[in-house]
DNA sequence: GTCTATACAGAGATAGAC
DNA sequence: GTCTATCTCTGTATAGAC
């Protein structure tokens, strides 16, 4: 019966992360779309299908829920900086993640930070969980930016830190949504410039003096 | 009599003038503060000293109000563009007038644009007269940049739209508050950086010729 | 035009049956 | 755990006296 009953308990505990997981994704999607304040826990509900007490039960309440969502968002991007090629250096990491999460935006997927002046900003302050992934994956891009500074690449001028939030505002950047409200470029032309002015606003300044062993 | 009712009706109109302006820089500050969605008609009423009733004598709704308030916004940009001194070449123009648009939202002003996902944008569609403001300052700055293009301060293979909009969003940039909240940097310091990683951006890239075997 | 008081709607959260 | 039905609070908007 144990045979029985063990798959049978596994099954159900699948069913449950299963819905937690769907439950996640949609919230995850519709903050995005939607900001915090606009989106609401009944379209999270009719999104996955389930009815909204269900949600509650799985969630304390909606803060609770899109706090969840930043942590599976965060989750994300490590799970892409572990994906990453081994032999890779530093500046491409920077350029492929920076790449990475402007698609994300571009295909109307949740921005890794909140647009500005979300009422979110407070709740996440308090959720340990999403402090700390926060934390693990800002010390490995701090590295990566530390090595590309020292291979000339980023400009040793600007603290590491700085350089982090510049890379990861440009996630939640309104120029994107401004050029593409515009109508007149394609996704793929936006993805460029807005990748090649922020590169470039961090690279180190050209050798001026066409200097000697520079580059 | 008429020397009386003259002046008292005049009187009258600017008051309500007055106090319709009042209203508009109450709502333009808590929308910069709080955003769209977060600020309430009441806060309003509140910060003018007025009740809320008393508020929608003056504005039809919320949206109306707040297009009012973007339309204020506008036109004190275009007060900006239109102090500013007339033999200043236009890289300087370009230049002080993303210092002055952060330095706004540096002090809790209000954004020249929205964060992406304001519900405010859809009703800003329909309201001419903030599409008229917004295209008239437009044009102006699309001239500069492309007398700067000309003067190889900026790069030429940039459109001149795409750089405005790269300009105007630097005024909501998530940048600024991440640096902010972070605590550890002065105002000053947070200006120039945002400054520099977004004209450095901008700028036409280095003279390659000068180094013969470049990157 | 300004006020007090109120209607109305939407959204977060909960009760209780199954 | 999931559902339907409901509570409650907040916020937009309005009615009606002055």
């Amino acid at each position: 019966m144990n045979s029985l009953q063990q798959p049978r308990h596994s099954f159900k505990q699948q069913m449950h992360h299963a819905r937690e997981e769907a439950i996640v994704a949609a919230a995850s999607r519709l903050l995005g779309e939607k900001g915090f304040e606009a989106m609401t826990v009944d379209e999270v509900a009719a999104a996955v299908g389930i009815a909204k007490a269900s949600l509650y039960k799985h969630f304390a309440g909606k803060d609770d829920l899109c706090a969840a969502a930043m942590v599976h968002v965060v989750e994300r991007v490590q799970r892409f900086i572990a994906a990453q090629p081994a032999g890779l250096p530093a500046m491409e990491r920077l350029r492929a993640l920076l790449r990475w999460t402007i698609e994300m935006q571009l295909s109307d997927d949740m921005p890794i930070l909140l647009s500005r002046n979300s009422g979110l900003a407070g709740p996440l302050k308090e959720c340990e969980a999403y402090q700390a992934s926060l934390q693990q994956i800002s010390a490995q891009i701090l590295g990566w930016i530390g090595e590309a500074q020292q291979a000339g690449q980023i400009s040793p001028a600007l603290p590491p830190d700085v350089v982090l939030c510049a890379l990861l505002a440009r996630s939640a950047d309104p120029l994107l949504t401004m050029l593409r409200d515009r109508g007149t470029y394609s996704d793929a032309q936006i993805l460029d410039w807005a990748m090649e002015t922020c590169l470039n606003g961090l690279a180190a300044r050209a050798p001026q003096a066409a200097a000697p062993g520079a580059a």
